[in-house]
RNA sequence: GGGAGCAUAGCUCAGUUGGUUUAGAGCAUCUGCCUUACAAGCAGAGGGUCCGCGGUUCGAACCCGUGUGCUCCCACCA
């Protein structure tokens, strides 16, 4: 069979992909191996994968992969998220630009076009899972509306509401003007700007004092605002109580420029004499600050502001003008009456929607919480206590606690339609009952013997969804049908799950609160480790946006340089816990490492083509003598060179294999890419394969052809879960099987032979300088050498010898004799070897790296002897450390006498 | 304002309880090669005041202090 030039991945990434999905491997069942759990998270509705999805499935699927590979039952939950008010905006918009306003339509039609979208969207995530070759369980998918999921969130709602955590109330909560709904607190970005601080005078009122005021002074109060919008809504001002420059207001009123009213002068210790003028206005509906002090001093509450940010009535000027451009206009104004004192650049932070970026207003309003302080202990005591465990700790652990112990209550309801609707009916008199349907809501209200329910009448259900994270915190449950169907089978089995992978922005949204409600509801951590990946930044270090045109699509990279190259481009970029700088140079690296092992098969192939083809002969050969020669001939020198090339290799696999293991159970998954392509691209292909490379025209011997396969297939398995495609084609293409490499079983882990690895790396060491010689000075491939080793141990050359001769193009090695002629000198290790060559040398070019090499060894002498002839250093350090010191002085001293000789000749 | 993390080659990073470390890898750079798997390649090479300063120690890239510079999280001062 012909092989391609190249890789093609195209052709080969649907087949298998098909051949998997074909053959079950991804779908799970409960049996009785150990379960390998993992819930993905689920991705937004909102639109399609980007980067950081792209580096959370790769990391996802890899882990899987390799446990697959390892004896676990592995099941990979997929899904997606109904992300309430992020896919309601998007919906919105899309409407819009359709002609259509949501105000327009009813509910149960805004519904059905929110479902199209999630529809639409939804698939195209599915197909960029699949079309980067993600082993998810396809009969697994769960979406956070189903019907089954909608019923746990509804469910929980109720026995949290029954259990006195949830509490319906009027309270101080972030309001986004643009979604026109409350958000959480963790929904609500600070960004750093730059604004103005306005001081305005407020006129002091003299109605209950007859004496006229002789200064200017007492006439006005200055007071700075950053909001002189708000002023309508001002109830009082407020001074500190021990400031005597307003002591003489006690009792009196100010009146609030523009609409006159008077308002008093309070005091409160929450004021900061020396800040500002040392008196602050109270607008208790549009400040959490001023809403405490109002409460504390029993002031009314003036909400000037509509749902949409516009003025509302209560305002009395400007009403329905948006609060950005009545600021304007009032600030016009009052410089205009002379009111305006001064105005002063401000640097202060302002909260925006993360869904809308629309800037958050502080409104009091009626809305449904939940009590955290309760459920935050458990799941703080899941993380303290090491049950589970965050990577990388040393950064996210103390975030971790220092959110749970500081936690507020959580404002849970959302004024949407996209979501789960909160399940409270009130009568007509606007009580309420909460139950997961209405019969039993109408039952609830007998219950508390409401008349008006006996008689039947109209209950209405809350309008309000609930928070979109309000559901995804059940994720590692219900995806299981934990919430809805306890201690079923699956969820017994599968749960917790192995591992999280997530970003580590949303540890407080979702993480955390996953705790809580696995510490809650399977009174059980949800999973043992959370791997955070960083976030995907471009390589100048932006983030990636939209707006920048620099987030890459993720179908397209793929179709340019294959699932496996974008896999093995954004792992090996992608060190442990930091942000990751995606650059397309890394796919092309990718690129070429397929390639590399592409080659390394067509190569193989070579050779048993050429095999086959020698054997079909030999059995056409009635005679047969001469081939038989020939083979036993070449055979046996082949073979003996060959030894030391295979078990060399052997060992050396097996040591990557258990670095390896070591690195991905610390979920350094890029140190153990590395460690795996330099096995393959160095190790295999630059030396493995061309230390048993038979010479032109000659076939391969046996026993290291068998072996090549057999080892190809161990770096194949291991590379596997970085690069699924290429090597399960490589697999198949190497020999015909029945088996398939996504299943295969990683062997019991065999310890690697110190000595065998030691000597492969003298042997590299011995070629390398030898070829540094050659290139040097000028001597081509063809031209050969012959080579003088002066060495201690000549016995270790036995089974180097032919490789040696082979790669450097010797004729001959000789052990302990001088060469006739003139000779390049080099040192490696502690070992002379001098090379002989009939061409032109440049004596003095090897001389001064002699004299180099000297000098380094010279100076790193005189540090080993500075220590050892320490007398507190031989009484202090331990004796293997004393040791090993005087180990590098003999060496060194060895080295340098071996450089001496050489520079004498 | 509070807290966390980071600073090692041009770039991205290793350096696992202080001792084969006068420091490693990949990419990039340079040199020589179209050598019969691979020029998407092969064989080599060069490149570092381990952020500054001070301390602990026989010994510091590593521990402590301090300064500087980045990054992130949290917070209701008008």
């Amino acid at each position: 069979m012909e092989l391609s030039k190249n890789y093609i991945p195209a052709v080969t990434e649907d087949k298998w992909y098909t051949h998997w999905l074909a053959k079950n491997y991804f779908t799970s069942q409960p049996d009785s191996r150990p379960a390998y759990t993992i819930v993905i998270p689920p991705p937004n509705v909102t639109g399609v994968l980007h980067m950081g999805h792209t580096l959370n499935e790769t990391v996802q699927d890899i882990l899987i992969r390799k446990a697959r590979m390892s004896g676990f039952n592995t099941c990979w939950v997929p899904g997606t998220d109904h992300a309430s008010i992020a896919t309601e905006a998007k919906v919105v918009s899309m409407l819009q630009e359709r002609g259509i306003k949501k105000e327009d339509l009813s509910r149960e039609e805004f519904l059905k076009y929110a479902f199209e979208w999630k529809e639409k969207y939804g698939n195209i995530i599915y197909n960029q899972i699949a079309k980067l070759g993600c082993s998810v369980d396809w009969n697994r998918t769960t979406f956070t509306m189903d019907d089954h999921y909608y019923k746990a969130v509804i469910k929980v709602f109720v026995d949290l509401y029954n259990k006195g955590l949830i509490y319906r109330g009027a309270r101080m909560i972030n309001w986004d003007p643009a979604a026109k709904t409350a958000l959480s607190d963790e929904e609500v970005e600070h960004r750093d700007v730059v604004g103005k601080l306005y001081y305005i005078k407020y006129k002091v009122v003299n109605e209950n004092d007859n004496r006229q005021q002789t200064t200017d002074k007492f006439n006005y109060i200055v007071i700075a605002t950053q909001r002189p919008e708000t002023i309508m809504g001002d109830t009082a001002v407020c001074a500190n109580p021990g400031d005597e420059r307003y002591g003489n207001l006690k009792g009196r009123s100010v009146l609030v420029p523009l609409i006159d009213k008077a308002v008093p002068v309070i005091f409160d210790n929450y004021v900061d004499k020396e800040f500002g003028t040392g008196i602050l206005k109270i607008t208790p509906a549009h400040d959490i600050n001023d809403y405490n002090i109002g409460l504390k001093h029993n002031l009314p509450v003036v909400d000037t502001l509509n749902e949409d940010g516009t003025m509302s009535e209560a305002a009395q000027i400007y009403v329905g003008e948006d609060r950005f451009v009545v600021r304007k206009k009032i600030v016009a104004q009052l410089r205009e009456k002379g009111l305006l004192v001064k105005e002063e650049e401000y640097s202060t932070r302002i909260g925006y929607s993360q869904r809308t970026n629309a800037v958050v207003e502080p409104k009091i309003s009626t809305q449904w919480f939940l009590k955290m302080k309760e459920l935050a202990q458990p799941a703080l005591d899941a993380v303290t206590s090491g049950k589970v465990s965050i990577h990388p700790g040393e950064k996210f652990n103390a975030t971790y606690k220092y959110w749970l112990e500081n936690v507020k209550d959580w404002c849970i309801s959302r004024q949407l339609w996209w979501g789960q609707q909160i399940p409270a009916w009130y009568d007509e008199k606007g009580r309420f009952t909460v139950a997961e349907t209405e019969e039993e809501a109408r039952k609830g209200m007998s219950d508390q013997q409401s008349p008006l329910i006996k008689t039947g009448s109209i209950l209405t259900r809350d309008e309000d969804v609930l928070d979109t994270w309000f559901s995804s915190w059940l994720w590692p449950i219900e995806v299981f049908n934990g919430i809805t169907s306890p201690g079923n089978n699956e969820i017994k089995y599968y749960y917790p799950a192995s591992v999280l992978v997530t970003g580590q922005d949303i540890i407080f949204f979702w993480v955390s609160r996953m705790i809580m409600a696995g510490m809650e509801y399977m009174h059980e951590k949800p999973f043992s480790d959370v791997y955070f990946t960083g976030m995907v930044r471009d390589k100048q270090g932006r983030k990636m946006s939209k707006s920048l045109g620099n987030s890459p699509d993720l179908l397209h990279l793929i179709r340019e340089y294959g699932a496996d190259a974008v896999r093995f481009g954004i792992m090996i970029s992608a060190p442990a816990g930091n942000d990751l700088l995606f650059d397309e140079g890394s796919l092309e690296q990718g690129k070429h490492f397929n390639n590399k092992l592409w080659n390394a098969l067509k190569l193989i192939k070579m050779w048993s083509a050429r095999h086959e083809q020698d054997e079909t002969q030999k059995s056409q050969d009635t005679n047969g003598e001469l081939g038989k020669d020939n083979e036993a001939i070449n055979g046996n020198l082949e073979k003996s060179s060959n030894d030391f090339a295979i078990i060399w290799f052997q060992n050396r696999l097996n040591e990557a294999r258990i670095e390896v293991d070591k690195l991905m159970k610390e979920f350094r998954l890029s140190e153990a890419l590395k460690t795996i392509y330099s096995l393959i691209w160095d190790d295999y292909c630059s030396w493995f394969l061309e230390w048993i490379k038979p010479k032109y025209g000659q076939n391969i011997d046996q026993n290291a052809y068998n072996d090549a396969v057999i080892f190809f297939e161990g770096i194949l398995q291991l590379i596997h879960p970085y690069m699924p495609f290429i090597t399960e084609e490589i697999y198949h293409l190497l020999k015909e099987r029945e088996d398939d490499l996504v299943v295969k079983q990683f062997g019991n882990t065999i310890f690697p032979d110190e000595e065998i690895l030691q000597l492969g790396n003298k042997l590299k060491d011995v070629i390398s300088s030898i070829r540094d010689v050659r290139n040097k000075n000028n001597i081509k491939p063809k031209e050969s050498i012959r080579l003088y080793i002066e060495t201690q141990e000549s016995s270790s050359y036995n089974t180097l010898q032919q490789i040696l001769k082979r790669q450097v193009n010797a004729e001959f090695v000789k052990f302990n004799t001088s060469p006739g002629n003139a000779a390049i000198p080099i040192v490696v290790g502690k070992e002379k070897i001098s090379i002989e060559t009939n061409i032109e040398i440049d004596f003095e070019g090897q001389k001064e790296k002699l004299l180099k090499d000297l000098d380094y060894l010279k100076g790193f002498l005189n540090t080993v002897d500075r220590k050892l002839s320490n007398d507190k250093f031989v009484r202090n350090a331990k004796p293997e450390v004393i040791e090993l010191e005087r180990k590098k002085k003999s060496d060194a001293e060895e080295k340098i006498t071996m450089i001496e000789q050489s520079l004498q000749q």
